[in-house]
DNA sequence: TATAATTTAATTGCGTACAATATATAAGAG
DNA sequence: CTCTTATATATTGTACGCAATTAAATTATA
């Protein structure tokens, strides 16, 4: 029997394609909680972590590009939970603030990873493996 | 220094969601040249395999709904590579049949995964590594 | 066997994703 | 100090992706 390359089975992407979006499935019902997507979840992540930051570094930081951020960032600014200012020093920076709004969320969203940790179930040495394969592959 | 539960780096569904998107923008100037998206792409893979299928088996198999893949079937049987049809015994099923055109279409997609191979750059064993860690998230 | 419950696709609405392009600002070259 | 080049966002167009709903066909049940 010759080896079939297009064969589902026989494909990495698949299953990290699949695995990618089922988890992110699990996210929604405990986001809808706080009134967030995925993405906006994972970009207020950053801003928690960093109070500000431009677009660029955002996008960076998060895999994303302008064409996502853009629209993404004015529905968290009319959700009242992130500001953006053009840069002053260079014009063609769009600062974007978390507010104070934004802030609180964070302890509306702390149980949040935990609840998923619940519903992945995999062992602590499972979950390591896999998150420095992901890092393998994001780094090239 | 306490644990904090939301920080990006802490995440093990951050990373999986980045690499996935990162990845399917590797196939994306590969698929161009035989005119498919990823998903259309994974879509025929699945044909490839058995020629004919319903919506709902085929959306088992790649872990998407109707509302994902009607649409897309729509734009492959514009695009000739596969037919519709409502089923005869059961008129709620739709079965959806590969053309020729669409058959041959496998034989210059044949390239595409080693040419994705070379450039995702990862051992045989942290691919299978990764592989089987997908699957058990895959499986819940 | 009439009716209720289930199943299968399609549709609707919203939010990503991203390539390609446009626009505005800033930096660099001559 | 112009003119070119580079940079940072925004916009446009296409294609997902999925929750929720609808519609039609089938199956189960009283």
């Amino acid at each position: 029997m010759e080896y079939n390359p297009l064969k589902l089975e026989n494909q990495l992407c698949f299953p990290l394609y699949a695995a990618a979006k089922e988890v992110v499935k699990k996210y929604t019902p405990l986001l809808r909680k706080i009134g967030l997507t995925y993405t906006q979840y994972i970009t207020m992540m950053a801003l928690w972590e960093d109070r500000a930051a431009n677009v660029k570094a955002l996008g960076e930081k998060l895999f994303l590009d302008s064409g996502t951020l853009t629209p993404l960032l004015k529905r968290l600014e009319t959700a009242g939970l992130v500001e953006r200012r053009r840069g002053e020093a260079d014009e063609r920076n769009v600062m974007v603030t978390i507010t104070d709004k934004g802030l609180s969320l964070r302890e509306k969203a702390l149980e949040i990873p935990m609840e998923l940790g619940r519903c992945l179930d995999m062992t602590a040495a499972d979950s390591k493996t896999l998150y420095v394969l992901l890092y393998k592959i994001l780094r090239q």
